[in-house]
DNA sequence: ATAAGTGCAAATCGTTTGCGTAGGC
DNA sequence: GCCTACGCAAACGATTTGCACTTAT
């Protein structure tokens, strides 16, 4: 299914010069296997052990990180709890409903007249966003 | 200067039912005095200690937490590290730069566009934020 | 063959909790 | 005197690191 992203990225770390190991092979897959859903190291590394046994957690955080530096993958921080991951899609942001928990991915480009007037009035230059977005969502409403 | 409000907030706490300890006192006027700044856990820690030596951390966490319920302070994530903390002052949401970790502050009034949109089209209601907005500043750029 | 990547255990950082005691009301 | 808040030590969850060994290149 999405193998052709797992494929890609694989593509990419060889390109950049890094091993292709088993491990990263499971990890990866793990993570695109979410399919947009965001997982936590803890998930990405139950998902792993299903089929290496004897893969760490060090070794799932540290090839986390090296697919970050690569843009491969996301980290974003949804509330309190631990960070969750994804593969990298487009610019979105998160609101985290405050309430139930639930997350809704918003396109940035909700963003733009916002985006505008923190350039004019602040001179601050609206990144991707690294941290969520709270409130209530309509559920809960 | 801030002893105005270190004693409305004195008050606040009597009021709610709770004993005015020198610990707590101090935290208050430590939070209180950074006017403005945002402290960690850490930084009031260290004020606190200025004056009365044997106050431990904990402590200083349980009364931000209480302080915290009662509305009297308020704790944000800047960025990976601690929360920071401050007095309640009125809706502000917080920009920080990915390049120098500069703190800008904003008034959420600029998000009314879009926390119309985010209603509207998402049926979800923007709250006050407890997470930064990350992206480069003036000075960076 | 060489160095990147791994497993493991132990360390770190920020924060919380259980417990017996002290001190505000 | 009662009960909240305290000091202390220890536990906690999430993540990181040092080191000796494995393995992709």
């Amino acid at each position: 299914v999405d193998d052709a992203q797992v494929e890609a990225a694989i593509e990419r770390l060889r390109a950049a010069g890094h091993r292709v190991t088993s491990p990263r092979r499971a990890i990866l897959k793990a993570v695109a296997s979410g399919r947009g859903r965001h997982l936590t190291a803890e998930e990405i590394f139950g998902a792993v052990q299903r089929t290496q046994t004897d893969v760490h957690m060090a070794t799932v955080y540290r090839n986390l990180d090296t697919l970050a530096e690569l843009g491969l993958v996301e980290h974003t921080h949804l509330g309190h709890g631990p960070a969750v991951f994804r593969m990298t899609t487009d610019a979105h942001d998160h609101l985290v409903c405050e309430r139930c928990g639930s997350v809704t991915d918003v396109p940035s480009k909700l963003f733009r007249p916002v985006r505008r007037r923190m350039r004019d009035d602040y001179g601050f230059e609206l990144g991707s966003q690294h941290f969520a977005i709270t409130g209530v969502c309509a559920g809960c409403a």
